[in-house]
DNA sequence: CCATGCGCTGTTATCGCTAACATGACACCG
DNA sequence: CGGTGTCATGTTAGCGATAACAGCGCATGG
């Protein structure tokens, strides 16, 4: 900076004036340092920055390490959001959502100063190692615990499942079957709830839940289940590698869909196209998600940490072919 | 700091040799200091480490910021490694990989003083970008040129789709039809060449190629074709995602696989053992591709960017259900 | 018994930057 | 024409750490 500083004649003060965009600064003084720093390939240490305003353009994200669509959607539209308002985005991701792991990532994060944090929570045990963290430090959590103080955006489960439902039902069938997320997310919960005012709201009998987890392979276990029971007609799995799985477990037992079976799944993976059939399924929009928790957090960041706001983004309903009219019907 | 010295009747000096764990510190005192240090809860400021020691244990990984399936594994396993390595993980993506692109997010990592850079650059723009890169910076390159300096690390392409069109061939079949990935990845190309090794190996016909994306969309078309050729009897597709679109293709046209259309996919995605039926495919380990890659960063990062090596990870063959002898074998 | 060296600790300078204040030039106003 | 702002710029201090050096006490050896 010193060098910059000597090459366009002025002082360092000037330089970071210019650097900062500042007013007051000659328009002639401000094109000579510009010039200057273009000349000498000058880069503003960002370290030396953060330790004399003790801000530091860097949001930190904790996430789930793990290939799931949902949160690795989510990771990646938030960098994008970051980028895009001048962000840098350090992550620290987990191996399991739970207390230790959680609260670790986040110390990394404190350790690096971060302007905010982002934390993808969407189990019980992230809230509650999110409750010891120090005041203060603006926090956004995705898909995390809506009775929490916490700013929060999610995705409405519940509005989508009933969607779903509500769907299968108006196609014809009796009631809906639900292949739930593991309990302890707060997605899957939601996803319950949803399928359960659906079938509530339509005066449906509301058989037993299918506890399954995210896997291909537990959707597969129920559909070998579901396959065995001639009267269900219609399933609502918790996202759409569950309805992979559950297909194939279906078309192995000769089980047709959607002629006997109809079937719909949530995120609408980019190949849930090309399923056999096509599925149907509820679409979240992750980018929306995600430019929401930006602004979320950085508001707190501008504010100084005022003000947790909530944000729910619906989600669509994608139609294809997985779903028809129950036999008895059609 | 200063707190942390008076409270434990120390100099800051002292304080810092504790948490440096520097020899030469009484064990009394260093005591004394890690209590103070625990009562006051106090955390080094990374960025003052890092202005005064000009190191910033920090690792900017350059990806693409997409959904797809390699890609965001290899991120995650990044993440980890860098984790249990003590360095945090900061994360540009880019939207596509053209130059631009890849120098913005370069250049975002070097104004953050990154020890080093981890760069998926696995389509040729972006050896491009990084050739006008400044020298010195510790560069890990994944999936890249070999053709290019830098270090690299590659999942050996060439030798998995040897493998998958071997056993293909070794089933029986006559010839095996490919189809591929965009040809400006070097994954895709080092897959048809692996690919054309085998089938010039066998003496067996190569038949034309088919060109795709890695989208399950793509996958569907070519499987509309390949389910009018009836000669075709053995497909190799370039990744899980296109053979899930081929197969269902296949199954609309009512071409059975294995027993008329055997194929193989590449990548195992978690899901690939629920497709319809289970996809035999080629298994990258994306963990060994990550620590590979993050020691040979490390290596540079303290020999101060010296040899840049070359590790090349074999994949493993997963033989699921969808290859079988062809019918006139059977 | 003093020179020497080692182990432990403190003092000072410094990293690159921004904030706060100081300065000088000039314009404007009563 | 002197007082008072305002603009453009320079000077100084300090952010929180580490590096380099200095100093002190004590054991060791000739």
């Amino acid at each position: 900076m010193t060098d910059v500083a000597r090459l366009a004649g002025v002082s360092h003060q000037t330089v970071s004036r210019v650097l900062n965009g500042h007013p007051n600064v000659r328009e002639q003084t401000r094109l000579r340092v510009r010039a200057a720093i273009a000349e000498l390939g000058y880069r503003p240490n960002r370290a030396a920055r953060a330790l004399v305003t003790g801000r530091s353009q860097l949001v930190g994200i904790v996430a789930l390490n793990s290939t799931l669509y949902g949160p690795s959607s989510l990771l990646a539209a938030f960098e994008q959001a970051a980028a895009e308002a001048g962000f840098a985005v350090s992550v620290a991701s987990v191996g399991r959502l739970d207390r230790r792991s959680i609260a670790g990532a986040v110390e990394r994060h404190l350790d690096q100063r971060v302007a905010g944090l982002v934390v993808i929570a969407p189990v019980a045990s992230a809230g509650e190692a999110l409750d010891e963290m120090p005041a203060g430090v603006p926090l956004v959590t995705v898909d995390g615990d809506p009775d929490r103080a916490h700013a929060l955006v999610t995705v409405d489960q519940v509005a989508g499942a009933r969607a779903a439902t509500k769907l299968l039902l108006d196609a014809g069938h009796r009631t809906v079957w639900h292949v739930s997320g593991p309990p302890d997310w707060y997605d899957a919960a939601g996803r319950v709830d949803g399928w359960r005012q659906a079938l509530r709201a339509a005066g449906a009998e509301i058989p037993p839940l299918i506890p399954a987890d995210w896997s291909a392979a537990a959707g597969y276990s129920a559909g070998q289940m579901v396959a065995r029971m001639p009267e269900v007609t219609a399933v609502f799995t918790a996202n759409d590698h569950l309805a992979l799985g559950l297909l194939r477990a279906l078309y192995e037992r000769g089980r047709r869909v959607p002629q006997e079976v109809s079937v719909v799944g949530f995120d609408d993976v980019p190949e849930a196209a090309y399923f056999i059939p096509p599925l149907t399924t509820i679409r979240p929009d992750f980018d929306a998600v995600a430019q929401a928790g930006l602004d979320l957090l950085l508001a707190q960041v501008s504010d100084g940490a005022a003000a947790p706001g909530r944000v729910v983004i619906e989600p669509d309903l994608v139609i294809r072919d997985s779903v028809a009219p129950p036999i008895s019907l059609s």
